[in-house]
DNA sequence: CAAACGATTTTCT
DNA sequence: GAAAATCGTTTGG
């Protein structure tokens, strides 16, 4: 079944983000349908966040969309060459977003590999956000999209993780965070292979 | 209007 | 292990 709206609205942003390890996120760009199970997710919580780009209540046109109603696309570009694909979570006004940092791919295998420009199926095809997003044919221009279809939605296959198998960990890439990069706002699939590796993680 | 920067990945040494 | 790639967004003049 696909993720309701009200999936998103809830106020607590850190239970969604581990609550959305084993959903799977399905895409249909240019005609092709690719999905994968989400493996790993990380949170920011909006405005008391050093390390969201909602930080202190910062507004600017790139961020708008983080404080729409929860369960539209949020997507930036990084270091001008990755797209970053989040989910925005939470009430309007309440910018809280959730960056899907890695997938196990179920569908669409060869149309990844065909994106990311790679001969077999390997981890390094979906772990990390930047890969993830080429694979899953995710793009800036989807930022604000419904997360309900047609061109990409999460959905509920009733895969159970155990909550024993749910890591906590820092986040990845926001040292500049000072005290907030601390914070075990980073979820992943114990021993998944498709989990990122991080920097120096 | 010009300049600096980044929630990363890949490539080269 | 270090450095480059590369551009939309943000910030300063």
């Amino acid at each position: 079944m696909v993720l309701p709206e009200s999936f998103y609205t809830r106020k607590d942003v850190v239970e969604i983000a581990k609550e959305l390890l084993g959903k799977v996120l399905v895409t249909t760009f240019d005609g092709k349908r690719t999905a994968g199970m989400i493996v790993e997710t990380e949170a920011y919580a909006g405005t008391t966040d050093k390390a969201s780009h909602a930080h202190g209540g910062r507004r600017t046109n790139r961020t708008e969309v983080m404080y729409a109603y929860g369960g539209v696309a949020y997507v930036y570009l990084c270091y001008g060459i990755h797209h970053l694909f989040n989910v925005v979570t939470n009430v309007q006004d309440t910018p809280h977003a959730i960056l899907i940092r890695a997938i196990e791919p179920l569908e669409g295998v060869d149309v990844m590999l065909e994106r990311r420009g790679k001969e077999k199926l390997h981890p390094s095809l979906t772990a990390g956000p930047g890969a993830m997003s080429t694979a899953l044919g995710i793009h800036i221009r989807i930022t604000g999209q419904q997360l309900q279809g047609p061109q990409i939605y999460i959905e509920d296959r009733c895969f159970s993780i155990s909550s024993k198998d749910i890591i906590a960990a820092t986040r990845v890439g926001v040292a500049y965070a000072m005290d907030d990069a601390v914070l075990p706002y980073r979820f992943y699939i114990k021993g998944n292979p498709f989990v990122s590796k991080g920097k120096g993680l």
